[in-house]
RNA sequence: GCCGUUGUAGCUCAGUGGUAGAGCACUUCCUUGGUAAGGAAGAGGUCAUGGGUUCAAUCCCCAUCAACGGCUCCA
């Protein structure tokens, strides 16, 4: 791709014009309404209208925080006793009954000493704890809806019948002040909409959200598996998960190829003492498998590709002529996350990461920099991602070179008029990073890509380039993975489609189902020509009439069904049954049906 | 890792203190069919694993493992 800002400002055009489920997603999660009052003051509302529910049928419940969140809101309460399905029924009846009744909410300055006064005195020692964290210049209130009064900042509505309707959806653990050094409370979660249509919306999104599950679909389409036996948060990819795998990955071959990219293969297993001199065994080691001991020597699973990158870099002597130099590889690392985090695709210990290093001058910096970003537009646009987002990590303790690699990082974003989010303290450890984040179906946020300098592994290795002038210099270098790992990618793409992958990326383009084993013959021939073309076709052999055949290749989401009768075979056509279209097609030659299908493929739709 | 829930056939799920069921999928047979489920028969389970209570455990208790919803952590 040619680089320029021009070129990448109509990118991100097309990027923003986004795709149905895009769309769809943002109308159907109401995170906004033109409602009044606004869904914040209705759920803010509503968590203290659970809490009052909560202190009339368990009064021994200690009361914490309850905020309104993007999809709704929670409570946290210290309890000894576990709340139930069944408890979260009877508080839901009795939010009701709350909402019902139209009780005011009225809101009021106090005292600190007061507040503390009367908090201790209702034996509420969170509430005591959160004042006392409180800037003594701020001023306190208290707000009172019904019998149950709550030290808050405000944000209301101005009675509980305007909280309209409610729903409790679940409880889980949740540390006090996200501390896990802290009592773990629980957690209530619900939503809260001004109308019972919404609410019934929102509850339809969360559904639809399910069938989208990447768990759900890869089981159902068989694309990948997890297997007990060999240990969660490992991914076994069977033929159909591969097969789209394999076109992601020829895509992002086909960038890097233009774009002067080298590949490399490192191991998967080196000596501990790559990772003393990289630092990750100093920086990281709580998320790298233990060591293996084979001969007395401590061998590592690798976590990163870059210390191996290096090693190719550090083989030789290297000019300024060389740079910049930039190494690609489908690296699989893997490191160890705890068992609770685990997630299908989208957090696993296994993953191949599309990686990049890329060594450069600092003068190259500003320029590598910018590449990668309209790199990442081009991927997204690709596979017509728009609801995506950047995050600028930076140090916590930052240097000199830190403050350079912000400025690019920045000056990137500036050019292709990027909005970007700030994350203090969030980078790496040897450098700031640029994250690209996407949402799988229900909303979650999951980093996908992500561009980071890095001034301090060029450092640790000794790197170094002879310049023009005959002297030695640092290198620079840039770690880039834009989809970031194959698996998460795939799972954020499987929900992005529903699993209806377009016919360029489908594991299987075409099914063919002769009407009755007389056209077998002919099916199976058709099926060779359409492979002599490198289209992925099976053939419907089993013993079923054509509504099971059709209606079974439909639930496999598969883009084309080809119908082939006694008049077809006889003619040499195909009888075209194309996704998403309701109406027959007038038969085609196999032929035609080939071009059609290779011009979709050509355009990747 | 922590809190909670769950674990019964390949999948989705019923069920009982006296060693188990359905639908789908699978196999075979009948059927040879025109756009979302034709009929019949059959096979398939150490009821997650290990202990304990009991005359007897899939069911009750404990532990472990795994999955799920979160929290924490984080590429």
């Amino acid at each position: 791709m040619k680089g320029g800002a021009a070129s990448g400002a109509s990118l991100l055009l097309a990027v923003i014009q986004g795709r149905p489920w895009n769309e769809a997603k943002r109308k159907r999660m109401p995170t906004e309404t033109t409602a009044h009052p606004p869904l914040n003051a209705i759920r803010h509302t509503a968590a203290h209208l659970l809490a009052h529910a909560v202190k009339d049928l368990y009064p021994d419940a200690k009361l914490t925080i309850g905020p309104a969140t993007e999809q709704g809101f929670y409570y946290d309460f210290d309890r000894k006793e576990p709340f139930t399905p069944d408890d979260l029924t009877r508080l839901e009846e009795r939010m009701k009954e709350l909402i019902a009744a139209d009780l005011p909410m009225t809101g009021r300055e106090i005292s600190r000493p007061d507040a503390i006064t009367r908090f201790t005195a209702e034996d509420e020692p969170y509430k005591v704890e959160l004042i006392h964290g409180i800037p003594q210049d701020e001023p306190l209130s208290l707000y009172t809806i019904g019998s149950f009064t709550d030290l808050c900042r405000g944000g209301h509505v101005h009675s509980s019948a305007e909280v309209g309707a409610v729903k409790l959806l679940s409880v889980a653990g949740a540390y006090w002040r996200g501390d896990e050094h802290n009592p773990m409370l629980q957690r209530i979660y619900g939503t809260a909409f001004p109308t019972q249509g919404e609410l019934d919306a929102y509850l339809q999104f969360l559904e639809e959200a399910q069938r989208r599950d990447h768990r759900k679909l890869g089981r159902e389409l068989g694309l990948f598996s997890i297997e007990e036996d060999a240990g969660g948060g490992l991914i076994f990819w069977h033929p159909k998960g591969t097969a789209v795998r394999q076109i992601v990955e020829q895509f992002i071959r086909e960038g890097l190829v233009e774009r002067g990219y080298l590949p490399v293969i490192t191991p998967h297993v080196v000596h501990e003492h790559l990772y003393e001199i990289s630092g990750h065994l100093e920086n990281f080691a709580q998320n790298m498998f233990g060591p293996l001991e084979v001969e007395g020597q401590r061998f590592r699973l690798k976590p990163m590709n870059c210390p191996g990158h290096i090693l190719i870099y550090r083989s030789e002597a290297r000019s300024y002529r060389d740079l910049p130099l930039r190494y690609s590889e489908f690296g699989t690392v893997y490191r160890f996350e705890r068992s609770g985090t685990l997630h299908g695709l989208t957090r696993v210990r296994g993953f191949t990461q599309d990686d990049a290093h890329l060594f450069c001058a600092p003068e190259q910096l500003q320029g590598e920099f910018e590449q990668t970003v309209e790199e990442a537009l081009r991927l997204l646009h690709a596979f017509n991602f728009t609801d995506f987002q950047f995050f600028l990590s930076t140090r916590e303790q930052r240097g000199g070179t830190d403050e350079i690699a912000e400025a690019a990082i920045r000056n990137a974003l500036d050019r292709f008029g990027m909005p970007y989010e700030l994350d203090e303290g969030g980078g790496a450890f040897y450098g700031p990073k640029l994250d690209i984040n996407l949402s799988d179906a229900i909303g979650r946020k999951w980093q996908l890509g992500t561009v980071q300098v890095d001034f301090v592994l060029p450092e640790r290795f000794g790197l170094k380039y002879r310049g023009a002038d005959g002297e030695d210099h640092r290198p620079v270098m840039i770690h880039r993975a834009l989809a970031g790992s194959m698996e998460r990618f795939f799972g954020v793409l499987i929900e992005h489609f529903a699993g209806a992958f377009p016919a360029w990326l489908a594991p299987v383009q075409v099914a063919i189902a002769p009407i009755s084993e007389h056209q077998l013959e002919y099916a199976r021939q058709t099926a060779r020509a359409l492979r002599a073309r490198n289209f992925r076709v099976e053939v419907d052999e089993s013993n079923e009439k054509l509504g099971y055949k059709i209606r079974h290749w439909k639930l496999q989401k598969v883009p084309y069904i080809l119908v082939v009768g006694k008049q077809e075979a006889a003619d040499g056509t195909v009888a075209v049954n194309e996704r998403g279209i309701e109406e027959r097609r007038a038969p085609v030659a196999v032929e035609t049906f080939a071009e059609e299908l290779a011009q979709r493929v050509a355009e990747r739709r």
